[in-house]
DNA sequence: CTGTCAATAAAAATCGATATTCTTTCTTTT
DNA sequence: AAAAGAAAGAATATCGATTTTTATTGACAG
């Protein structure tokens, strides 16, 4: 009974429901589902998602250390806020982990770590662009940069890269629903930063690397402000 | 009577049993009594904290986003382990994060910031130091490197330091653990740090954090190696 | 012996219900 | 009418028990 109900929800590719848990509203904080601010209540997202209390609050309790969301002891949790303060501040410490995990990469790297990129790249190229939110693409997208950085070892630097990647997608989704500005065509920009990378030249992949976060930062940040105008 | 039972637990300085379990297990990794690698049993840590097993799952949860302790799903918590590796990573992110809050704590910090640095300071001087490990001094040092960072006013930041800082302190303990070096006299290093972040010379202080934590982390980095070579 | 499989024991994950704490609303008093 | 206070209604936090999953043991066949 409790087999056929797992295996059903959604594909059964979930070890636990915790995870699967974590996993649902952390993609609906990051693809504004759930809105900067927006109250968290336990009960009407154990039912939403149909779990009970304690993998919401597990999962919602990990969302805090993420960043993601923020809580109150004794009035419960809400989505974390954003400000363009903010996002300058998370810009700046990612770009300095993910030159870091990306040099350690391309020194240390092994062929596991190549073949993670290429057929990363690979599956992010395979998928037509889209205006809207696209819970694939943005799998993939989180898989082909994390890719870049699986070879450097360091299990610290890899979380951190994990949880920047995802703060800083909330950001791209928050912005792209108040502007509607079309996203420009960032499949040239991976793949020349995967090609340096490959081909071991770690300042090309590290500059390459930063010029994508800047140019996108900076229509972000462009973007977000409108939005913190338009919410005054 | 669970009122009773709340208040007399440890001073009763908690709003909630899931922020002391967090606090209480975070201590425990931190100091070493959890040794890297040991299991976390939930009924175990439950019956010693004296709470459900909900609180012990919520705090265990959050550790793993703040990266001291790991999880499997379906075969529960541990501690993290330690290499030599991942604090050199640490150490460097953790300069990178601590130097841009300390930029921006003194180019923006208010009187409220620079109280907080004298009381701080002043707390940390007041206890006389040990060669053990000082729950109180933990607390206090903690404080302190916090209340530096206090004025940048970016959440973000606060709490990658904050998550940094205790990471950190792992190391410190458990390397202590293993040499049993004379930690040297740290508070005129303190003072000169806080002295010239309130003196408002950014340069300076952070060219003393940073002397700060290079000179801590070359003494850590030899004491793990060797704590690593004996657990070969 | 050695590897496989089933039975048992242990632990993790999860649920449903209870106790506690906040919020709001509706009095009551000045 | 405004402020303080009490009572009802949410929502959070927590517990104890149940369900699932993993780990261990021991029997048995190869």
């Amino acid at each position: 009974m409790t087999m056929a109900q797992k295996s059903s929800e959604s594909g059964g590719e979930f070890r636990s429901r915790t995870s699967e848990t974590h996993m649902r509203i952390r993609d609906d904080v990051i693809s504004g589902k759930l809105k900067p601010g927006a109250k968290l209540k336990i009960e009407h997202l154990s039912r939403e998602i149909g779990v009970g209390a304690t993998p919401v609050r597990e999962a919602l309790s990990s969302l805090v250390s993420d960043g993601l969301v923020v809580r109150e002891d004794q009035r419960g949790f809400r989505v974390a806020g954003i400000s363009s303060q903010e996002f300058d501040e998370l810009l700046y410490v990612r770009s300095c982990v993910e030159e870091r995990a990306l040099r350690l990469s391309i020194e240390r790297g092994g062929p596991n770590w190549e073949e993670g990129i290429v057929l990363a790249k690979y599956r992010l190229r395979a998928i037509a662009p889209s205006d809207r939110y696209d819970p694939q693409w943005e799998r993939h997208h989180r898989q082909f940069h994390l890719a870049l950085n699986a070879g450097s070892g360091s299990g610290t630097l890899l979380r951190l890269c994990s949880q920047f990647f995802d703060e800083n997608s909330r950001y791209r989704h928050l912005s792209r629903c108040g502007g509607g500005r079309a996203p420009r065509d960032l499949s040239d920009e991976h793949d020349g930063i995967a090609e340096a990378a490959l081909a071991r030249n770690a300042d090309l992949a590290v500059e390459r690397l930063m010029t994508h976060y800047n140019r996108t930062g900076k229509l972000l940040r462009q973007a977000i402000m409108e939005v913190e105008q338009g919410a005054q």
